[in-house]
DNA sequence: TCTGGGGTCCTGTCGCGC
DNA sequence: TCTGGCGCGACAGGACCC
């Protein structure tokens, strides 16, 4: 082994775009830069269309006058995102949206565009595998990114890799993003905040406990709200006084499995490996009404939406060239509680009519003489078409054959 | 304040076959 | 023949994330 080698430590980086949707909006209609700006509102979100003439328009010169304000808003959204001017007024992502109007109701509305940010995501992500190409993908504006043996990893604990696909990034997109580096991925995600937006932190192993020992739990991916207000039952508020509970007592209080993970990251402690590909486990569509809607005073307008959800899944399932073998159902009721009903079927299947008569049986096992405020479809334990075909083939071929010879040891593959 | 939509993973329970 | 224990899959619910 070479010196060089001997040295090598892995190293993983968190990247995550900085504000990344009012980033894309602003380089489209700069106008609206340095305003109180949310984004968000559902399908129901008006933005300034409406207006033949105003459409004709490029983005960049419509005019301010013709952006709806918050305050016109009325509907059941949530705030996908608000700009650092709106949320000085205290608003905030997955807040309501009629609360963020109460709260500054003079900020430019803008209905979520979650196709124009897909498109920036892959470009992005593309930048980034120019660089370095053991890359996981973390959703739509983050990714880790392993350094460890990529060109230039190593060199000053990754800053020189990380320094150089931020400004690719920078480059090939307008956008500004943020990097933490560090011994594992639940390290380099807490890092990746320390200098947003647009700074980098390198965190090198015998300064990890020293580091995040001062943060609150809630920092951690995989600590909620719930277990956030458990630990702090507990007289828990910081990772430093998570980390001086014996691992037994945790085990206690939260079972074998999460209770050993918080001792494990108290800790800093991470040995999840940086996923390329992953299959999806299960597709869904659902829709929030705009009013709450009865299963029998409702019903024509309810089953319409229920084979329009049916539809959708399906279609995603085709284009994505997947099938599944359960079919579920998802109805919350006005007061939010949420039922669940699946069926498990003896083959997998993409097709829509068979989605919905087998959704529709899952959903006469719901009580429905209350309203209901959400209504959602969903077809799980997938497989890619070509499998899910050969495993149905192999066992419809089960079925058929005698069951007899089926348990003699010398039918099996040689 | 009155709470979207798309996901993943985990846990407890129950029935079933061995 | 009956029973206990075990493993496993299906199912429902819930926490969490972006």
């Amino acid at each position: 082994m070479s010196a060089a080698e001997s040295r090598r430590i892995r190293r993983i980086a968190h990247l995550d775009m900085d504000a990344f949707f009012a980033s894309v909006e602003l380089l489209r209609q700069p106008q609206l830069r340095g305003l109180p700006l949310v984004i968000g509102g559902g399908r129901r979100a008006p933005g300034w269309l409406g207006d033949d003439a105003l459409e004709a328009l490029p983005p960049e010169q419509i005019p301010l006058e013709a952006f709806r304000r918050l305050g016109q808003y009325t509907g059941r959204g949530v705030v996908t995102t608000a700009t650092y001017e709106a949320r000085q007024y205290g608003v905030g992502s997955a807040m309501g949206m009629m609360k963020a109007a109460k709260l500054c109701p003079q900020a430019y509305l803008l209905p979520a565009d979650f196709e124009r940010y897909r498109a920036y995501s892959a470009r992005f992500k593309a930048e980034i595998l120019r660089h370095a190409t053991v890359m996981e993908d973390r959703g739509i504006d983050e990714v880790y990114i392993d350094f460890t043996d990529a060109p230039d990893g190593q060199l000053q604990g990754g800053l020189v890799l990380a320094q150089r696909i931020q400004q690719a990034i920078a480059e090939a997109t307008g956008l500004s993003c943020s990097l933490g580096v560090a011994p594992n991925k639940l390290l380099a995600k807490l890092a990746s905040e320390w200098h947003k937006p647009g700074g980098i932190f390198i965190l090198m192993p015998e300064e990890v406990t020293q580091r995040i020992w001062p943060l609150a739990c809630r920092k951690v991916n995989g600590i909620g709200p719930k277990a956030s207000a458990r630990l702090a039952a507990l007289g828990i508020e910081t990772l430093g006084q998570l980390a001086q509970v014996p691992e037994q007592q945790l085990i206690e209080q939260f079972g074998n499995s999460y209770g050993a993970w918080l001792h494990r990251v108290a800790w800093g402690r991470d040995d999840r490996p940086v996923v390329v590909e992953s299959e999806p486990v299960s597709m869904s569509r659902e829709t929030t009404f705009e009013r709450d809607l009865h299963a029998v005073a409702d019903r024509s307008a309810l089953s319409q939406v229920f084979t329009n959800l049916c539809t959708r899944v399906a279609a995603d399932l085709q284009r994505k060239g997947y099938a599944g073998r359960t079919v579920g159902i998802k109805v919350r009721f006005p007061d939010f509680r949420i039922a669940t009903r699946a069926i498990t079927l003896d083959h997998h299947t993409q097709d829509a009519a068979e989605i919905r008569r087998v959704a529709g049986q899952c959903l006469k096992r719901v009580d429905l003489s209350r309203r209901i405020r959400l209504l959602g479809v969903k077809v799980d334990n997938l497989l890619p078409l070509e499998q899910a075909q050969a495993a149905d083939e192999a066992a419809r071929n089960r079925q058929a054959s005698d069951p007899q010879q089926l348990a003699l040891p010398f039918t099996d593959n040689p």
